[in-house]
DNA sequence: ATCGTAACTGCGAATACTTGCAGACTCCAC
DNA sequence: GTGGAGTCTGCAAGTATTCGCAGTTACGAT
């Protein structure tokens, strides 16, 4: 598992530990192929590790961001959703109708984000964007 | 006061009520001059009107959202901000070092919506829209 | 006037997430 | 191997917001 080594050195170098509850939150958001929620993480967990707590999630998530090994979307529904950072970055549009998401390339936003900065000297971090309005087919 | 007998024209039109929560609300929200929180909002409502429910207040900013009359931005630390929609639309570029909030004109991103539009054809909604990042002071 | 329908509200509970705390574990020095 | 200092975790309580329910209110039709 080279990604466990790749890992447990990212952790090191900055004096975390890499526990077991880490292991499978990282492992999990792994195996999903598309977004997946803190709660379905925690169900999966909890599956093979019955007693950690749902709070141990969520801080394992937020130092999984801090450590740019997992991206963080709003992609509404009152859910935030996590996948692998190294499956490459992306945007969403989200159609607040018929609820159906639209990946983005990253190249969309880049003359954004080169416009922000010349003009704002603004260094924006568009990891985690989802852009809502109407699709195509559902605009009446 | 011109806006009331326009608010109460707009909800009559659809059905609904102009309640004296509902004016509090609205009232509240014409007062500040930059973004307010929904608690803000709640304790100012509750200044004048004890009883009233902090639901309720929720519920009227739902309602004044789908009629365009506030505008709701996420500026991030957990709050939802609100502010009246005819003071104009405008985006936030959010910096998570020091907190500023840097306004940014509406045209700023007409080029993303019209690129949006072209390739996707999605119509994006940018009314809430925030982008977090790093402001020009906070670059090490 | 009164009846029905629909809107509106307060209340309490639920949801998704965060935070403070106290105990447990780990690593390193001595 | 003992003693920190610092990290990590479970638990329980807190936060911002939403939702279901039941009672109240307003408005139009009769």
């Amino acid at each position: 598992m080279k990604e466990s080594i790749d890992l447990t050195s990212k952790l090191m170098a900055q004096g975390y530990r890499l526990t077991p509850q880490r292991m499978m939150v990282l492992s999990a958001i792994q195996k999903s192929d598309n977004h997946i929620s803190a709660e379905e993480i925690y169900a999966q967990v909890v599956a093979g590790y019955p007693c950690v707590n749902i709070s141990t999630v969520y801080r394992t998530l937020e130092l999984l961001k801090r450590l740019d090994l997992v991206t963080e979307t709003d992609l509404g529904g009152g859910r935030v959703r996590y996948h692998p950072a190294d499956k490459g970055h992306h945007h969403h549009l989200v159609c607040q109708e018929c609820g159906r998401i639209i990946d983005l390339g990253e190249s969309v936003l880049a003359s954004l984000r080169n416009r922000l900065h010349r003009e704002y000297g603004f260094r924006a971090d568009l990891k985690h964007l989802a852009i809502f309005g109407r699709c195509a087919d559902c605009q009446g």
